[in-house]
This record gives structure tokens, C-alpha cells and sequence, in this order.
RNA sequence: GUCCCCAUCGUCUAGCCAGGCCCAGGACGUCAGGUUUUCAUCCUGGUAACGGGGGUUCAAAUCCCCCUGGGGACGCCA
């Protein structure tokens, strides 16, 4: 097989669609698997809806998602432009060839015409297209309308009769007969070319070998299939891929789910979670494994492989896929991803963050396991940041829960004195997180070692406290927790404690045992 | 309406091409347990599918036909 060219072609209308960021994976995926060269073009033939926003949109998103091209925009290559706005000059010569081998035809019919046209066709033979008027107008009808000035269109002409045979790597083969096959217009009234023309001689020129692209293309490679072999040209293989549906079964839509690619960055997806999911979607590693890496796919990866039933995108599935990669990631590569949250809901500066990034670590080491996205995370440790808490429903009513308690906690703050927990941020000194590893591990405890406290003899301190007082640590332990961080859920109560410090631990037992006195008044 | 495509647990899929090893495997979800100071993680177990009907065959999820169901296309959009 000849050097393989694969290409993907969005069009700058709007922003880059999963489903086009699949697509746009899968011909990755090809190209690198049999060493060929991916190719990024932009069609951009319909001037008055492409816009630089999209362009900078879809751009970015293939970076995101680590799906590079060997060359297209920004990168040009042997075969550009790579901007089909910057082609338009090479279609014509073909367009006129066609003409003067009646293999095309001009036609004068106004919209309305065709419109009408095409009701009565579709009502006689089911067949909703154009009815060819045109195709037999005689030269000298032909030569007068165009003295008169009378605006045309361009008309492939399909030819002859029969089933024309389409061979699709993923569908197979299949036939399509001619007389379903329209006479579709290859140039607009004011001489624009139109996709079925760009793309197809786009694709000749470019000497892309296959073309794999959506579902609703098909009849589209029919018509470019039957155009190249008018002109004579090599006609690439073709690989039509099963769409991505929504919930209701129907092809992915804003409505049913979230199809902007971006949104999913913005909200903290993982990139490689969603290449993973992507890649799962229409294909299978092998039939044990989910969890796999774009090289171990690229590996294994076949164009016949692909399945041919659409699948629906089953947020949950992408939602655990999410928890497991952001689980994998080291506590800097944590940091790294979350900071921007961070900074952007105002928690923390850059500079903090970089001043005191073993203490940010740790914290955001204690609920790397609680999220599946990014920006769940702000909501879980905004309570650091406070100055006073609100207690959530639950929390209070494990404040509340028995007389006993505001003694319990006055038993536990009086056992921290014993102890050294160290000072809260931003006043707290690097030593206290640098060498303390969190979240605590009690298989792997860490030894602590430094001055301070560890969270594992802050537990031991406490259930000394739970047991001289008489009652199970639990007692102890859930109205801590409450007073502490105002929820019922969350890290290891000795790591917030740790993380907390002296200062915020003091000040919110003591905000706790006043909240209960006022309740009790 | 016409044409094309598709059809395994609720969902993503393995198995189908080269029929027996499949009273159908994995994963998500869900349910029940376990671990745990809560939540989460983690572990164990359960739940749940070859759309229907005909063939072919000693044997069919796998091959053929019909039906049904679903999706897509029918633009001077891409």
C-alpha cells in the first residue's frame, strides 16, 4: 500500500463537536498505526459562516486532546494551503472539463423551481431531487439565457443506469442505485464551489488515501466517488464511521448532552479519559480491558474493527473513566491540573500556590479520589480558605446530637495542647508538608519525623481522649468533623486536622462550642 | 415517501468473518456484603442480553431469508 494520508476536515462553522473530535481521533489513530501522515484541513468553502473563532476553537481542542497533525494550519506541508478558501482556484479548470464533456450541466432553474421540482418528484417516485430540467436544454435555449444574464448553477450529471458499488472498510460493501443519486450542484449561482467538489478534489489533490469520516457522509462518497471517476482520478477508500448518539438513540444534539469538545476541558475532564472513552466508542481494546493508552490503542488498532452500530455516550462510563485517570496522576500532576480552579475561583494566587505547593499538594491529595473532574474540587476545600463556617444539615445534627459533646470536644481541643499541630496556612512553615505524606496511608504510615504531630498520632491522641471519656471514637469523631469542615463527608479526619493547623482547629472548636451554648440558651 | 445502514445485559462492548470450547465473557450502572471515623477508594458476591419467526446443519449468538425495531441521508450546508 502507498504511503497512507489520512485527513481530517472540519468545517469553522462552530465549535469542534465530539463527534468531530472522535472522527478527527480515530484518523490519528489510523495514520499512526500504519506510519501514515495525518492531515488537518479546513473547509471553509461556506465564507459566510466560517468564522476565526471556530478556527482557534478546533485548534485548540485537537491540542487538548494530544491529536497532532503532520501537516494543516500552523504547520504547514507540500500539499497546502491547507484552507479550502485558498483552493478555490483549482476547481474551476475541472468544472469546465466536465462541462465540455457533458458530464456536467449548466442549470437555470430558480429555487422555487426546484423546490417545486422536487415535491412533485418526490410524490410521483419518492424521490426527493432535482428533476433535471436543465440537463436537456438544447445548446441554443443554453447560449440565450446566458446572454440574457440569467444566474446558473452548476449540475454534476450522473450517468448512466444500474448500481453503482461503494466498498466502505467499515460498512462493507454496498450498492447504491444511480437513479437514487441526485444531480447535485457542484457551483453556486455566484460561481462558489460547494463541499461534494472542494472535498473531492480536495482529497485527489492532497492524495489522501482514505477517508474516514461520519456516518452521515455516505451519500456524500457516492457522489465524490462517481465525480473522481469522471475526472478520472484515483478514488481514496472510504470508512464511514457509526455515530455517536445521545441518551434518546438519536444522533448526538446540544440538547440531549454536552457536545462542545472545550466545555468538557473547561469543567476539568481529563484529556486522556476522554481520548480513552472516545476510543472505546465504536471499538474494543480487547475483551478484558477498559483502561488503556492512545500508543496501546494505536498498537492494536484496525479501521475494520470498528463496529458499525452507533453507540450511545453513557455519561456515567465517562464519569468513572474520569475518577480513574485523575487517581493515577502523582499529587504534582494533581496540583498542576487543579490550580487553574483554584486560581479562577479565587481560593488561592498563582504565587500562593507556588509558595506553599507541598501544602497544596497534600490538601488536594486528600480528595484526589473524591473527584472525577477538576473543578469539583474548589467546592470540596473552599472550607480552608474560610474565616467562619456554615454547618450543612447533617453536621449540625451531629453537633447537636447529645448533650455530651460540647464536653467532648473541650476534652479533645485541651488534649491538642499537648500536642504540636502545626500553624495554619499562610502562616505555616514548609517543614510541616514536605515531609509529611498525605493522605495518610495506614498501610504505608508515614513516620512523620519532623516536630510536628503526625495524623496518625493525632488518631491515637483522640481515641484516648474517646476512650477516657467512655464512649466510641465514633462519638468522638463525627462532631469533630462537623465543627471542622461544616459537611459530614470528606478526607481522613486526622489529615484535615493536620492540614487545618493550630490557628483554624482552635477557632472552629471554639465557634462549635458557642454555636451549641447560643442552642442551648 | 425513497434509498442506505444497523441489531448481544439499561449502557459501552468480547464472541460472529473461518458454526461446536458460550445454558454467552469483561466494564459502567445498579443491588447486597466487607474494609473504614464519614464520604470516597478498594475488595467480594448478585442482577441483567443473543429483538421475533422461518430455514441450512448432527450442531447457530455465529450462515441464509422474512418481519419488527432503531439510526442516517435525501440543501445553491458541511
Amino acid at each position: 500500500m502507498a504511503q497512507v494520508r489520512v485527513r481530517f476536515a472540519p468545517s469553522p462553522t462552530g465549535p469542534l463537536h465530539i463527534g468531530g473530535a472522535r472522527t478527527a481521533l480515530y484518523n490519528f489513530m489510523f495514520a499512526r498505526s500504519v506510519g501514515g501522515s495525518f492531515i488537518l484541513r479546513i473547509d471553509d468553502t461556506d465564507k459566510a459562516r466560517s468564522t476565526e473563532e471556530s478556527l482557534a476553537n478546533i485548534l485548540s481542542g485537537l491540542r487538548w486532546l494530544g491529536i497532532d497533525w503532520d501537516e494543516g494550519p500552523e504547520k504547514g506541508g507540500e500539499f497546502g494551503p491547507y484552507f479550502q478558501s485558498e483552493r478555490m482556484s483549482r476547481y474551476q479548470e475541472r468544472v469546465d472539463r466536465l462541462l465540455s464533456e457533458n458530464k456536467a450541466y449548466r442549470c437555470f432553474c430558480s429555487p422555487e423551481r426546484i423546490q417545486e421540482g422536487r415535491e412533485r418528484m418526490r410524490e410521483e417516485c419518492g424521490l426527493a431531487m432535482y428533476d433535471r430540467h436543465c440537463r436537456s436544454l438544447p445548446p441554443e435555449e443554453v447560449e440565450k439565457k446566458l446572454s440574457e444574464g440569467v444566474p446558473y448553477t452548476v449540475r454534476f450529471a450522473i450517468q448512466g443506469e444500474g448500481k453503482v458499488r461503494i466498498q466502505d472498510k467499515i460498512k462493507g460493501l454496498v450498492e447504491v442505485d444511480l437513479r437514487q443519486m441526485d444531480d447535485w450542484v457542484m457551483l453556486r449561482a455566484d460561481g462558489s464551489p460547494l463541499y461534494n467538489l472542494c472535498s473531492a478534489l480536495d482529497d485527489a489533490d492532497m492524495k489522501i488515501t482514505h477517508i474516514i469520516r461520519g456516518e452521515e457522509h455516505f451519500m456524500n462518497g457516492v457522489k465524490q466517488m462517481l465525480l473522481l471517476e469522471a475526472l478520472g482520478e484515483t478514488v481514496p477508500e472510504f470508512a464511514h464511521l457509526p455515530l455517536i448518539l445521545g441518551k434518546n438513540g438519536k444522533k448526538l444534539s446540544k440538547r440531549m448532552a454536552q457536545t462542545n469538545l472545550l466545555d468538557y476541558r473547561d469543567q476539568g475532564y481529563p484529556a486522556n479519559a476522554l481520548v480513552n472513552f472516545f476510543t472505546l466508542l465504536g471499538w474494543g481494546f480487547d475483551a478484558e480491558r477498559e483502561i488503556f493508552s492512545v500508543q496501546e490503542a494505536i498498537e492494536r488498532f484496525r479501521l475494520e474493527d470498528v463496529g458499525k452500530s452507533g453507540s450511545i455516550l453513557d455519561e456515567d462510563k465517562l464519569a468513572w473513566m474520569c475518577g480513574m485517570y485523575i487517581r493515577k496522576q502523582s499529587r504534582e500532576e494533581f496540583l498542576a491540573n487543579v490550580a487553574p480552579w483554584l486560581v479562577k475561583e479565587g481560593l488561592a494566587t498563582e504565587e500562593q500556590i507556588t509558595e506553599s505547593k507541598d501544602w497544596f499538594a497534600n490538601l488536594l491529595a486528600c480528595d484526589q479520589e473524591r473527584v472525577r473532574k477538576y473543578e469539583e474540587i474548589p467546592p470540596k476545600i473552599a472550607h480552608y480558605f474560610k474565616d467562619s463556617l456554615e454547618y450543612d444539615k447533617k453536621a449540625w445534627k451531629n453537633l447537636n446530637k447529645s448533650e455530651e459533646i460540647s464536653a467532648l470536644l473541650e476534652a479533645w481541643l485541651e488534649s491538642l495542647g499537648r500536642l504540636r499541630l502545626p500553624p495554619s496556612w499562610p502562616n505555616r512553615p514548609r517543614e510541616a508538608d514536605v515531609q509529611v505524606l498525605l493522605p495518610t496511608d495506614k498501610d504505608k504510615p508515614n513516620t512523620g519525623g519532623g516536630e510536628y504531630a503526625t495524623p496518625l498520632e493525632l488518631e491515637e491522641a483522640a481515641r484516648a481522649v474517646a476512650e477516657a471519656k467512655g464512649v466510641g471514637f465514633g462519638k468522638l469523631v463525627h462532631p469533630i468533623r462537623a465543627a471542622l469542615t461544616g459537611t459530614t463527608m470528606g478526607p481522613s479526619l486526622f489529615d484535615i486536622v493536620y492540614l487545618l493547623g493550630k490557628e483554624k482547629v482552635e477557632k472552629r472548636v471554639g465557634a462549635a462550642l458557642k454555636a451549641l451554648a447560643q442552642k442551648a440558651d
